[in-house]
DNA sequence: TACCAGGTAAAAA
DNA sequence: TTTTTACATGGT
């Protein structure tokens, strides 16, 4: 196996440590985003190869600097341009957080929770599909269990790379999905119907009348009406992968439970919201909304939040 | 044993 | 047009 390296350079303020932990704790996180020991490791797909890159930080919060390795087959520079392309999107360094940082630090909530998590940044998946498929069986059951699906797809589907005693997973592909059906996704735990869902999308992805990916080039109204128009994409979905594989930065899952429970715990005193209500509630946080939920869920995740939050 | 969990489409009213 | 209901599974 051959291997390269290269350098990111992020915009600062970037803590690379809290911005991998998030990205790891998301869905399927764990198991296709590995971070150990301060290194990030992810498979991608490029050119029909896989490829097994390593992150390591080699700067400072203020001054960052990122240091990877790629390892595969023939890599040649043109497929080391694009990892760089993809990696420098994935790992969000081009957030942009000093408006955010100025709203925020003028809401007493806010203020404390941006202080102790100041560089984190926005991490996006490496295609629309891996979050579209991820928010699907997401949908309606607990973070465990869809930490538990998302474990089973990858064993049952993603090609895999051995390192150093390793095994890393990509996370599939929409050709890959298509060849077991609905049968292959049953077996996984996935409903009948998000077993329909996603493998609607795949085959569509694959026969070439949608084009997932180009979804990023389009104008948030625009994407998002394309979205909806998809089986299985409700609002909250559409939210969701607007902010974490669009790179939006004003995206709003409003029907999120666990989202209208944090900021009625935080701001409501613990009074039920509606979906509208927090809608409504949210329109102050514009137009940077995708960062208010990112540092709520961040800080919740580590503990930030009163333990009892999500159960009022 | 029921009921709920980081929703959505389809049926029923 | 608005309001229920089925859906899979693991935890409590």
């Amino acid at each position: 196996m051959q291997q390269r390296s290269l350098v990111l350079t992020p915009t600062p303020p970037y803590d690379f440590r809290l911005t991998m932990g998030h990205l790891a704790s998301f869905g399927t996180g764990a198991r296709v985003n590995v971070f150990e020991d301060g290194r990030y490791s992810r498979l991608l797909e490029v050119e029909g190869k896989t490829l097994l890159t390593e992150v390591q930080s080699a700067g400072t919060v203020e001054a960052p600097r990122l240091d990877v390795t790629v390892h595969g087959e023939e890599i040649t520079d043109q497929t080391l341009e694009y990892v760089h392309g993809t990696l420098a999107w994935v790992l969000g360094g081009d957030t942009p957080l000093q408006e955010f940082y100025a709203a925020a630090r003028r809401d007493p909530v806010l203020a404390p929770l941006v202080k102790q998590l100041y560089g984190l940044k926005i991490s996006q998946t490496p295609s629309v599909f891996e979050a579209f498929v991820q928010s699907i069986f997401s949908q309606q059951i607990a973070t465990n269990v869809a930490r538990i699906i998302g474990s089973l797809l990858l064993e049952n589907y993603g090609s895999t790379i051995s390192h150093k005693g390793d095994i890393y997973y990509a996370f599939p592909t929409p050709a890959a999905l298509l060849p077991e059906g609905i049968p292959g996704l049953r077996a996984i735990k996935l409903s009948n119907r998000k077993a329909e869902y996603i493998l609607d999308v795949a085959a569509a992805v694959v026969d070439g009348s949608l084009d997932m990916e180009g979804l990023r080039y389009l104008p948030d109204e625009e994407a998002t009406k394309r979205l909806l128009a998809l089986r299985g994409v409700g609002p909250w979905t559409a939210h969701w992968l607007l902010l974490r594989a669009l790179g939006r930065m004003d995206a709003f899952p409003a029907g999120d439970l666990a989202l209208r429970r944090v900021v009625a715990g935080l701001y409501f005193k613990g009074k039920e919201l509606t979906v509208a209500e927090l809608e409504e509630f949210s329109e102050g946080w514009a137009p940077w909304r995708s960062l208010y939920t990112t540092y709520l869920f961040a800080a919740l995740r580590r503990g930030l939040l009163p333990g009892d939050i999500l159960n009022p």
